[in-house]
RNA sequence: CGGGCUAUGGCGCAGCUUGGUAGCGCGCCUGACUGGGGGUCAGGAGGUCGCAGGUUCAAAUCCUGUUAGCCCGACCA
């Protein structure tokens, strides 16, 4: 097909949007490719659909040869199976929700786990029918807090989502790989690289994920990944337990004044000062800070509990978040915040900056056989014997060399600080260092959570019914626009990978004259003919330096030049990637434009 | 949810302190010149200044309220 510029639907931006930050979003708004249509929504034009389009065939493509089948359901969606599976209210305000005229709730779709499963359900009800896998290519809807950065966060977003359904766990396993390898074939050929990294499966109630992180500075994620091959999300790695230490001959705790050293690192820096080490210097991972956290259980009652970790670490509340309920033996879903001045007031002991466990075990503050009785959990590096300085429970002391197992003790252990560049790797497969990536994929054993939540079962081999095994699946196809606009771009505008441009080539006609325009037109038939979308800039009365600079900022791989050289019957084929350029004979360049 | 900033033609911005009826660049339209890197000149079209209320003879400008957007944060012992 042949799109002639004169007449498509596109108008370039010599500036960048002013909302835009990152590369991608401004532009793929300065090239006319998307229009913003409210926060986080936006409208496609004719370049990004047809970008849109070969990244939707490439999916479709590798879904379709792993068996999958594609339907199509509804974006909006009543409430009642949400309701069912409890993510009506577990949703919370990520959702999107509307009344009908006879004030019936409905909701634009977020995921549709529950739509596959009453689907199945409908149609299936036999061991014989399974597996089955199905998918769709989807508009989802989610109220993000914050949309950003254009594409790669919206509100309304394009997922390719799919869910397998299996009767027993082999075969989810089995549909589970056969969706790892799709995905690692989608990517591969969409020209994204990506690494897939250990998940935590926790919130959804699965037992096996992995996220396919697209690495790159603008990522939302932060992975870590180490020399040996291990890759994993921050949420998910777990800490190397160093061995307990010997503190037989330890020097006993001593409490020192520190005036003015409520942080860390006015702390490390007075240490550094009052009490030097012989060989080195205190470092922040040489205290011990407690945080006290505030847990909200489903009833909206407040608990409190205190985290010891070293001081280098921050509390991750996301991390503290998925493991806390069982740690305090709480049930069901808990939020977790800083604990407020009103949690304190009754605990005239704990003197804000200058919190410590215990001062020795006859003198103990924290843990629940403490007097506070508040619970105190530890980073698992905090073993038996390594010594701290920490705070002394009075303002402007703290206490230092204080041993843990002999001068204080805790309740437990919890994963609940980030990961530093160079902790070890779990598997003993090296240092890791940190990176941050865009999640482009998921991949999810669900298990029986919303077959049994919807009451899907079928027929085994003796007559009996099974609850079904799921496994559900997702591409950011939106989300793919964009990472691959922000990772082929250079200064002067987008740069495609053949196999996703709107077009396989960008014919320019500069200079007067109708035997120019004769000719190009004539070879935008020839590329046609041959088979390549063809983009033909054929806009009168332009100047050439303005249709080299929107053939550079549209980004399609080869631009074609007709002009001075047509009197010696040459055109000029330029590499939009690498920059090369050469003359080529008219009759020749429909052979090199497609053979290379 | 907290903090900061912003809202003026399609895009990017000035004007606001000190009220007097809106301006610049890009883009768009007409014509001429130019014709291989966002060219030149001349002439045009286009804005209830986010919304509501108030003060005033007069409000983009001052006051009150409200809405929306963007960025940052959402633990610091």
């Amino acid at each position: 097909m042949v799109s002639k510029l004169s007449t498509l639907f596109l108008r370039t931006l010599r500036e960048d949007p002013v909302d835009a930050e990152v590369a991608s979003h401004k532009l793929l708004v300065r090239a006319g490719y998307i229009r913003r249509a409210a926060p986080g929504i936006y409208t496609w034009l004719p370049l990004g659909l047809k970008v849109l389009a070969r990244v939707e065939a490439i999916v479709r493509e590798e879904m379709n040869a792993i068996g999958a089948q594609e339907v199509h359901f509804p974006a909006l969606l009543p409430r009642e199976p949400y309701e069912t599976t409890n993510r009506w209210t577990e949703y919370g305000e990520g959702l999107f929700r509307l009344k009908d005229r006879k004030d019936a709730d409905y909701l634009l779709a977020p995921t549709h786990e529950e739509m596959f499963t009453l689907l199945v359900k409908d149609l299936y009800n036999s061991y014989k029918d399974l597996p089955v896998y199905l998918y769709q290519i989807q508009n989802k809807y989610r109220d993000e807090a914050r949309p950003r950065a254009g594409l790669l966060r919206g509100r309304e977003f394009i997922m390719k989502d799919s869910y397998s359904f299996n009767i027993d766990d082999a075969g989810l396993d089995e549909a589970y790989y056969a969706h790892r390898g799709a995905y690692l074939k989608i990517f591969e050929r969409l020209g994204l690289e990506v690494v897939p990294v250990f998940a935590q499966a926790g919130a959804m109630g699965g037992s096996k994920s992995e996220e396919f992180l697209h690495p790159t500075a603008i990522g939302e994620d932060t992975f870590v990944r180490s020399p040996g091959g291990y890759a994993a999300n921050v949420e998910a790695v777990t800490t190397v337990v160093p061995e307990d230490i010997d503190y037989a001959n330890a020097p006993a705790f001593e409490v020192l004044d520190t005036p003015d050293t409520p942080t860390i690192d006015t702390l490390v820096a007075a240490a550094n000062e009052i009490r030097p080490l012989e060989d080195g210097q205190w470092a922040a991972e040489d205290t011990l800070k407690n945080v006290v956290l505030a847990v909200i259980d489903p009833a909206g009652e407040r608990h409190l509990v205190v985290l010891g970790v070293p001081g280098n670490r921050q509390v991750d509340l996301k991390r503290v978040e998925a493991t806390i309920g069982t740690a305090l033996e709480i049930g069901g879903e808990v939020q977790v915040e800083a604990a407020t001045a009103e949690d304190l007031k009754n605990y005239p002991q704990i003197v804000t900056g200058y919190l410590g466990p215990a001062l020795g075990l006859d003198n103990v503050l924290l843990g629940t056989e403490s007097v506070t009785g508040i619970p105190y959990l530890v980073d698992p590096r905090v073993v038996s014997g390594t010594t701290w300085i920490t705070g002394a429970n009075e303002a402007g002391k703290h206490v230092f060399g204080l041993v843990a197992g002999r001068d204080f003790g805790w309740d437990g252990t919890i994963e609940c600080v980030n990961v530093l560049e160079g902790d070890p790797a779990p598997d003993g497969s090296g240092p890791l260092r940190t990176e941050r990536g865009i999640e482009m994929g998921h991949i999810f054993q669900l298990g029986r959570k919303y077959a049994e939540a919807l009451d899907l079962k079928v027929l085994d081999s003796n007559g009996k019914l099974q609850v079904v095994t799921m496994g559900s699946y997702g591409v950011g196809v939106t989300r793919a626009v964009a990472a691959l606009a922000e990772a082929y771009h250079d200064e002067k505008g987008l740069s495609w990978p053949a196999q996703v441009a709107p077009a396989d080539v960008h014919v320019v006609v500069t200079g007067k004259g109708p035997e120019l325009l004769e000719a190009a037109e004539k070879l935008a038939t020839d590329f046609e003919a041959a088979g390549l979308e063809v983009l033909l800039d054929d806009r009168p009365k332009l100047s050439a330096g303005v249709k080299f600079s929107d053939a550079e900022l549209i980004g399609v791989p080869k631009i074609v030049v007709v002009g001075r050289g047509l009197a010696d019957g040459l055109v000029e084929v330029k590499d939009r990637a690498t920059g090369e350029r050469k003359d080529v004979a008219v009759d020749q360049v429909v052979a090199e434009v497609s053979g290379s």
